[in-house]
This record gives C-alpha cells, structure tokens and sequence, in this order.
DNA sequence: CGCTAATCGAGACGGTACGTCGGGTCTTAGG
DNA sequence: CCTAAGACCCGACGTACCGTCTCGATTAGCG
C-alpha cells in the first residue's frame, strides 16, 4: 500500500516512525467502531495512536484518505474458499463480503468514502486502487476454478471475457452491498443461495456468448 | 411526503409559509450541485433560499433529514417504460436510474445519506419510506407484466415471491449503483444490455423454484 | 470606550450581552495576573469568562485589542490630588502611577501592547485613545491649578502650552515607566521627592543638594 | 558579549561555526525589520542565516535572548559627543538615542523583550547587562564633563551621586521612548531643546518662555 | 377590529472541530 | 562534538458550522 503521501526530498533527516503508522491505522478503525464515520475526528485518532495531530496530517491529506487505506486493510483478507463448485465458491465469498459489511468500522465507513469519492476524483481513484481493484481478483481466480472444472465455457474474446468480469463483480458487490447497508436485511445462507442462484442461472447465458448478445 | 416535523399545537398563529419549503428544497439540491454533500451547509442553504436558519430548524431535524427530502423528490420521476418486453423493460429502468445517479445532486447526497443512516435507525427508516421502498413498485409491476406475458412464472408461495422481488430490487439497484458510483464506469446501452441477459438468464432459475433450492 | 468593534448592520437580531464585555474583560486582567502577556491566550480568558471563544473574537480584533481596553479601565482609576502645592501634586501623581504599573496586569501588559503597536498603527490610535490621552487631563489639571496658585506662569502662547504639556507627559510617564519596569527599582518616596525637584527646578536643584531635599 | 550559552565540556570535536553566530545575529536583525517582534520566528531566522534550527537552540535559550543579542550590538554605536556644553551633550545623545529607536529593528525589538523581561527575571539581567547599563556611561562621562566645565557641582555624597545618575537616566532614556514609541511624535531638534531645557532648568524655564527658547 | 399566538428575518450565543503554525526536542547521516 | 535536515509532541491559533436562543416585526384566524 503505497498509498500515503512521500516526503517531498529524501534527503537527511529523522525517518518518519513505521509504529506511528500503524497505531494511526488501527486507532482509526476503532475510532469508526466507537464514533462512527461522522462523528470521528482525526484530532481524536491522533489522540487514541499516542501521536500529535501534525503527524497525521503530515502523512494523509485528510480523514477520507486516512479512512480509506484503514479499512482497506480488511479487504485484504478476503479470500475464495476453494470449494470445489462454482456455486459453493460465490456463496462462500458472498457470505464472506457480508461479514466484512457486518462490521461497525466497515459499515460507517465504506459508503461514506464512496459518496466523498463522488466528488473528489484523486480519492475515487485511491480507493478503486486500494479496495476495488485489490478484491477483482476473487472474480478472476473464481472464474478460472469454473473454467478449470468445465463449469464455465471459456469465453475467447479477451475485451468480452474483461467485460464480463467486471460486471459480475459490480453484480455481487453491488447486491451485497445493497441488501446489507440499504436494504438493512441479513445476509445469511438462504439469501446467499438464491443470490447464486441468480448469478449462475445468468452466468452461462451471459458467457457463452459474444457482447452482441 | 409527510416527513417534516409538525407543529406542537394546531392552535391560532402564523401558518408555516408554504414557498419557503419549495425554496428550501430547491436550494438544498442546488448546494448539493455546488458543494457536493460535505460542504453542503444548513446555513448557506438557509442564505440560498433567502430563509432564516430557524425556519429552516423548525421544519428539518438536521441536515440528513432535509437531505433525504430534496433527493427523494428526484426519486418519483422514475417510471417502468411499458416496451413489450421484460428485456426491454429492463434495460429501460436501468438507464433510467443511472441517468438519475448522474445527476450530481443524486450522486453525491444518496451514498453520503446511506453511509449515515448506517449509525441511525430512523434516518434509515425515512430513506426507505422516501426512496427505497417507493421504487420497489418499479419491480413489483415489471414483473406483473412479465408474467402477464407470459415471460415468467407465476410463483405460488407468497412468501418467496416476495423474497424474489426484493433480491431482484437488491440486485438490480445494487449492481447499478456500484457500476456507475463505485467503479464509475458508463451504465451505456452495451451494459444495460449484457446486465439484462444475466437478469433473465438468473431469473427464471430463480424464480422457478422454491426458496429451498 | 467605544473601543470594540462595532456589528456592521444596526439592525435586528439578538443583541450582545452587556454582562459578556464585563466578564471577559475581568477574565484578562485576571489572566494577565495569573499567566502574563506571553502565556495569556484567547481561549483560556474565553473559559474564565464563561464564554465561547467566537464571542471573545466577535468583539475583538486579537489579544492586544482586547488587552488594551482591560486595561485602560485602570488607568482610568488615577486621579489628581488636590494637595496645595504643585511639588506635592506631582509627587502624588508619580506615586499613584507607580502603584499602578506596580500591578502584575499592567506591569505585563503595558510594554508588550506598546511593544505590539510599534508594527500596528491602529493599535497605536486605539492606545492613544484609551489610555495614553485620556491620562494627560492630569497634566492640564495640574497646570491649571498651578497657574491658579501663581507657581506657574500662564504660557500665552496656546501652541506652546500644548506642546509644554506633552512635553510634561512624556516625561513625567516616560521617566516612571523606565523607572519601574526596565531599571526595575522602586518608584518610593525618595525618588518621586528627587524626582519632583528635577522636573521643578532642573538638574542643578537635584545635584545641588542632598537626597533630604 | 559572553551572553551565548556556553557548551558543558570543553573537549574535543568539530568547534562550533563563528560564521554561524554572526550570520544569525544579521538574520534576527533583519528578521526584526521585516517582520516585527511578533511575527519573528526563530525556524525563519534559522532559514535566514542558512543553519539549522539545532544551531540556534544551542547558543541561545529562546527568541527573547537571541533578541537581546542581536539589537544590544546596535545600543553599541550610541557615543557622547564632546560638544563644549552640558546642553548640547544632552541634545546630541538624545538626538541619537531617537534615532536609534526609530530604526524598526529597535523599535519593536526593545519594548517588546522589556515587556517579556517583566516575567522573567533572568532575561532582564541580561537585558541590563547588554543594553541598560552600558548606556549609562554616557550620563556618567557626561556629568563629569560638566563638572570639570564648572556647569554642574559636585555632588560630594557618593551615593546621592549615583541616585542622581540613575534618575538622570530614567528620566532621559524615558522621555525619548515615551514620546517615540508611546506618543509616536517626532523625536527633532525643537523637541530635544525644549526637554534638554527641562533637564537643566527645569519647569519654569520651560514655561517662561516661548518654544524658540 | 383588535387579540393572540406562532411565524418570520436577523444575528448573537456556547460548543466542537478544523487544519495550520510555531516552539522546543530528538533522531538520523554526515563532517 | 558539531552540523543540516526534518520528524516528533505539544499547544494555541483564528475560522467555520452546529443547533439554540433572543430579539422586534409580521401575519393569520378567532373572538
């Protein structure tokens, strides 16, 4: 993760402490678990990592940014259970990305940074390279597995294939997203079920064919 | 939208002047436009409808709230193009939503008031009543349709139809949303159209059956 | 002391609480007495006066705004005694002026305001206004009542008389300012006699004689 | 000027930079007319003089000191001129004095670590030892001279003499500062004849006679 | 027609957080 | 031991909004 601003020189000095950044990072989830999103202040953050207020705002533009490299950390863990079916795999993963939204800091935060991305492009792009694009690859890997078992037909048009990638993912996000935070209704086994249902009914239909429908 | 906070006493007094609403809501969407949903503040919303702050008080519990109000209005001009088709119907609305989240107003205020009503429960309970739910008939009457032609099954079990019709709310405001707000990528005719054959491939599996499978 | 800012409109709105100006002006003496000029800041005389800093600052520029006006209500306390000869009126006034720049206020707040204006022309005029001529009524008191008594002669010319005057002023305040704060002795009753008999008879009266008089 | 503070150990290593000391003294100097007392940062005058931040805090405790320093090396330049009379000694040093107080450098700088010095002991022992007491000399050579042209007596008590020097002092050194700084009028040859024929003749001399003396 | 009572505008109020700045210290690497 | 560079903790700055309050001045509808 790249993602905090570098010194402009690298010249001499004292080097920036590597704990400080850490206990920023946790201080701030925590923070979004006791407060929330609204009401986190980054005065408070510095307070709960032990660190002056000048430290932070030397290494984050602001509590967007800070918020965003803080929670992309648990996307990180993430992962495709290697199921054996298709269909266990994306339940899996669904459930997986539901207990990730499940948690306070994960909740708050998320939509609040993508509705401050909507109108700051620089931090649309940090958390499509820090969150988004980081968990496309459970898409990818997902699919591969399914070719690899003849689930899935392999789609020879490498744009198509693309495409196709990215919307599915923008369908299993977006839906579990949706259901989580706006819906505000459990995402448990049963509707995970009929989710992939959904999905694989749809999958072949979409893949087995070029984009010209 | 009965959503503003009623007088205590329905005794003698000035009435509420009804202009100030209307103006009070236009300015809050055109600070939406201008500011975006952070800098958006009550006071120059205030300013921007010529209105003293308080009356602004007096009507709204706070900034969330009058928020909620101004979108929801947005909400209401979306409609199910009757096209002949469940397909057609389809892509219609997906157009049409993602034409609304185009709309900087309705971009930057929708995710920020979700992010909000993550951490309040009444918040919550008034976007669904103003936004959520009032666009579920969208879904209700395509479907309606859709079996009339033939389509589509018509599912017995009360209960599932029911849980098939928010899954497909979920799914559909869910994957829009996420594509045109997450990873801001153009909801285009190309999209709404390979979107929609993974819908219908989807739903009749779903939709088929019972919820167990 | 039509010293603080005065709200740019006269119109309607809730006035500025009198009792407000009352307290934080008490609440910087007793700052200046418990911290200095240097230690005192805005926020802390906010909260000893039990009001909110933007209050503080909605009626005064900065510190040594707000500083000057605390404390030219002391010098206001000076006060001519009526004693019968000219020597021991200006023997009495040097010992009330003494007494005051004694104070710990004044004693810090004096100088650095002074200090202050030497790079701020308004804060001169304000200290000007407030304190340095509101104090030169002593001089022409002292005059006056001189001349009544024929200890001195009446100077026929008005532009010489005015000129004399500051010339009294800056000496009589300059000698016990320098006296009491940058030679840091005491301003007692054996200096303010030497004293006396400088600015009444000349360096010869004082060299002439010993210290008995 | 032993003022700087001294390193604890007198052994080996790099010996600190003269250079240095001289260019921080310029810098302060310089700092002082551009930005006031103030404003006067040390971080900016380290910038200024090209050295460290860690330079500076070495040889000096803090702004106040370093400031001491840097104007009592001007305080240096005052000298008595051997005019032939006790009148025009006395005009010519305060001609010079006013002078010296109007460069910006001494201006804010002078009453400004007067003011600190009200708070802090050690700094004003400094300022007495740097500044104050050398200037002395002058009334102490000029005295002297006048006795040995027979304009004054001598004064054979010796401790009556020095009371009489220092209140000399006072009331000299005072009445310029307060008419230059406090009053803010100009400090010119009409002015300084007219408080030089205070000094010696004291107050009816002044006011028996027109301002042409 | 005059009361009565809630409204309106304006703007001051006590708060909280902001993001920046300067102070003085400490930690590097290098002379 | 000194130096330049720059990060560190700390505390204050002056500003911006928050949501509340106090004004004097309008408006209705009820009596």
């Amino acid at each position: 993760m790249q993602s905090r601003s570098t010194p402009p020189t690298r010249a001499g000095g004292r080097p920036r402490s590597a704990e400080a950044d850490t206990a920023i990072l946790e201080a701030t989830r925590q923070a979004l678990v006791d407060l929330g999103w609204t009401k986190l202040t980054l005065g408070d953050v510095a307070t709960r990592a032990g660190v002056a207020k000048t430290t932070l705002y030397r290494r984050w533009a602001g509590k967007s940014e800070l918020v965003v490299d803080a929670v992309a950390e648990l996307f990180d863990e993430l992962e495709l259970p290697d199921s054996g079916s298709l269909a266990a795999d994306i339940e899996g993963v669904v459930l997986q990305f539901a207990a990730l939204l499940g948690r306070p800091e994960t909740k708050t935060a998320l939509m609040a940074v993508v509705a401050e991305s909507t109108t700051d492009e620089p931090l649309r792009e940090r958390i499509r390279a820090s969150i988004v694009d980081r968990q496309k690859r459970l898409v990818l890997t997902g699919r591969a597995r399914a070719q690899a078992r003849g689930e899935l037909p392999v789609e020879p048009d490498a744009a198509s294939a693309a495409a196709t990638a990215d919307l599915i993912f923008d369908v299993i996000a977006g839906a579990v997203v949706h259901r989580a935070l706006v819906s505000a209704e459990p995402v448990d086994g049963e509707w995970a079920r009929r989710f992939t249902l959904l999905i694989l009914g749809g999958l072949s239909a979409v893949s087995g064919r070029g984009p010209d429908g």
